[in-house]
DNA sequence: TAGATTGTTAATCGATTAACAATC
DNA sequence: TAGATTGTTAATCGATTAACAATC
């Protein structure tokens, strides 16, 4: 595998063609072409061609892609082929969704902990996971081999959560929390802002309502 | 105001400054440079320059932005200068979630209906609204002049559901649903998937575990 | 005036698209 | 062989960055 800068748009889309390949795999499909896939999951067919190239050649020319290889291919260059250990901090509203959203599950992401500091939380059990309090983090997260860590704490918390996470050795950082997050480089770090989505709905209704 | 065409990541970046400038409003900061916005939301100052650019000069050269101003400027481009009525549709763990979300009422946009065929839901109060049954949604959602749908039903119902939004008259969907959704042009469709996030993630570790 | 910072243009960088030779 | 479809190169398009004149 040569290293090329892989654009993370192209990472995104494999992440989509996977889903759509699980979609197409259970209806038995055997064999797919790039036009397929770009016309199931809304892009060019050259697009899935040079999104695939940089990872490998994964067709026979005339002929397409076998479903099951390709799905499997991508997964692993997705890193699911195995299953990672995800602690989640902070359970109000979001935190409480994430922890028993299947999408995770389905894709290979395992809820090992979770934290929170409000006493009545403390203590329950959610899918055999019990909430442990905040200070309790940097002792069960390196126990459970814990790589990703899920911040969805207020804003003004989350900068407090993601030192201890860091310290705690987690490789990776989802944050929910609108705010811009500090982290060592070697941390990657990603934030979701849900209001960001609808905002870029509204900007493009702006023009249509008047 | 030019109609140049804007780029969505332009957009995406006017909702992360705009919340910056909540912020700092809130500090009592009067003036802010372009340098202060990208230091504080992490991209360059010539890049916030740019994306206010396309919209018109809201700055004094040599002194900078006044942070009440461009807040106010940028809600409006966004157009969140007033609220928006949000239906939500499938109460299941992310659809609560989002229900309950209280990022999206600071924003403007309100939960006006929720809708779900489960009995053991349909009666359910949240935050004052009752859920209802689907079928009444083409009836509640005009009354309710409700102009953006929220979809988090499982993938397999999701097409059905757009369509009522649509024939409904919203404007905008947004789609959590890991399918990919067919919507007349005139409707603004957005798809939010959780776990392409985490799978972005896992692709940049990939190297760094080996 | 001197210093600071904007708004904007030009240069660079990166991603997408189109085209086609390779090959099943 | 003829038809189909990949993998890849070159051309296009678009977004970011750098630089600087305008101006407070």
């Amino acid at each position: 595998m040569k290293t090329l800068k892989i654009p993370e748009a192209t990472i995104m889309r494999l992440s989509v063609y996977s889903r759509y390949l699980t979609e197409i795999d259970r209806k038995g499909i055997i064999t797919i072409s790039s036009g397929d896939i770009a016309e199931g999951v809304g892009v060019s067919p050259a697009q899935v061609r040079k999104d695939l190239a940089y990872f490998g050649e994964f067709g026979i020319r005339g002929v397409g892609y076998n479903v099951k290889d390709l799905h499997r291919n991508i997964l692993k260059i997705l890193g699911l082929s195995n299953e990672w250990s995800v602690c989640l901090v902070g359970l109000g509203n979001l935190g409480l969704a994430l922890s028993t959203y299947r999408g995770f599950r389905e894709r290979g992401f395992i809820i090992t902990s979770i934290f929170d500091n409000d006493p009545e939380k403390i203590g329950i059990v959610i899918d055999g996971i019990e909430v442990l309090p905040v200070d309790l983090l940097e002792e069960i997260v390196p126990q459970r081999h814990t790589q990703i860590g899920a911040i969805t704490v207020p804003s003004s918390s989350a900068q407090i959560i993601a030192d201890k996470l860091v310290k705690s050795g987690v490789k990776a950082i989802l944050n929910f929390a609108p705010v811009v997050l500090n982290v060592p480089p070697e941390v990657e770090l990603r934030n979701v802002d849900l209001s960001v989505n609808l905002e870029v709905l509204t900007f493009n209704l702006g023009g249509k309502m008047a």
